[in-house]
DNA sequence: ACTGAAATTCTAGCACCGCTAGCGCATCTG
DNA sequence: CAGATGCGCTAGCGGTGCTAGAATTTCAGT
């Protein structure tokens, strides 16, 4: 069973190398560089075997995407449990949910522009996506007061996304931006 | 002279013809659908005759946008001219925008989330979108208190384009939608 | 150790995309 | 009526995601 536990073992390198290729092509050039042919040659295999690890180039897309949720919530988490007031929690996720954004631009067009085949607001989500939204809950909740604690979530997250968007496409004023989210969560303290 | 003109008038119209189609096939089929081909067969006439009115298709996506634009100023205008009260016109202002982006998805996807090649936060934006800028800033304007009106302005827009993408790419619970627009208007209002 | 079967990877190709060079025809000018 | 001009066409380039089927490698049974 060992030289069957081998290929398996090699064939679970190769795609993570399929899946790290196309990360780091992405945040490099762009989605738009990351092509079945371009993704083949990067990690030395012909077109056709990437076919054997995943239905399409979407679904690297969403395995990449499911990456990225990880890494949010794990920086959410940290900036929820570092903060000492509800408000300076709210602030502290704002925060770094536009940083990440920023940081990671490819990353995040992955997980919340394109890719639309992964169920989101669903039990059926992928769970590093509703650990996610459990930080930003979590860090609503104690603010929520007459307000519903999903709504109030989904609309402060929708506010960031707006904003980081908007932002990333160049339809902001540039200079105003960090004064923008400053404002939304002031908004969502208050 | 009338020769001419009547050639003139000819291209204009074909020119016209290109821009309704590329809209009317977006919103029944999507953007992915307007493809070269599919628009010159339907305007019934060869590939190359598009270029000779655009650059390339995003610029034909372009002149659509701002077709958007447009209505999007008349409808905010309307809104808000309507209202009695400041506040309510932030809130008719705000339901106006989401409304639009839900009965127009593929008009609003040229607008505010394809076709980078417009220039947006500057003088040389088109006229249109300034116009439509100009009515939410004037809404939000009455309510800016201590605020700058421009950074207010962005921000309530960014919150009304986060729920209407996130909530157009099936990201968001469809049965609080409403609930969250509602909310964000509050919060703006308040 | 050798041969037939099974699994794996490759080459080659399909149908489509945006875009363009350059030919042919119709129209206008002298 | 001949030549020049401009317009729309056919055909094609290099690219895309994806796949059928050949070819190769690996395994299993005698």
């Amino acid at each position: 069973m060992s030289i069957q536990a081998r290929k398996e073992r090699e064939r679970a390198e190769r795609e993570r190398r399929i899946i790290t290729t196309a990360r780091e092509l992405a945040e490099a050039e762009g989605w738009d560089a990351v092509t079945t042919r371009r993704l083949a040659a990067e990690i030395e295999y012909s077109q056709p075997v990437l076919y054997s690890h995943f239905k399409g180039l979407d679904a690297i897309m969403a395995v990449v995407a499911v990456e990225g949720f990880a890494e949010l919530a794990q920086l959410l988490h940290e900036a929820r449990v570092g903060a000492t007031t509800p408000e300076q929690a709210v602030e502290r996720v704002g925060r770094a949910y536009s940083d990440f954004a920023d940081a990671h631009p490819a990353l995040y067009e992955a997980m919340f522009i394109r890719a639309v085949d992964l169920p989101f607001a669903t039990p059926q989500a992928p769970e590093a996506l509703q650990a996610g939204y459990g930080e930003l809950r979590e860090a609503m909740s104690p603010l929520a007061g007459d307000d519903n604690v999903d709504v109030l979530t989904e609309t402060f997250w929708g506010g960031l996304h707006g904003m980081v968007t908007l932002q990333r496409s160049r339809r902001l004023n540039p200079s105003t931006y960090g004064a923008c989210i400053d404002l939304l969560i002031k908004r969502f303290i208050g």
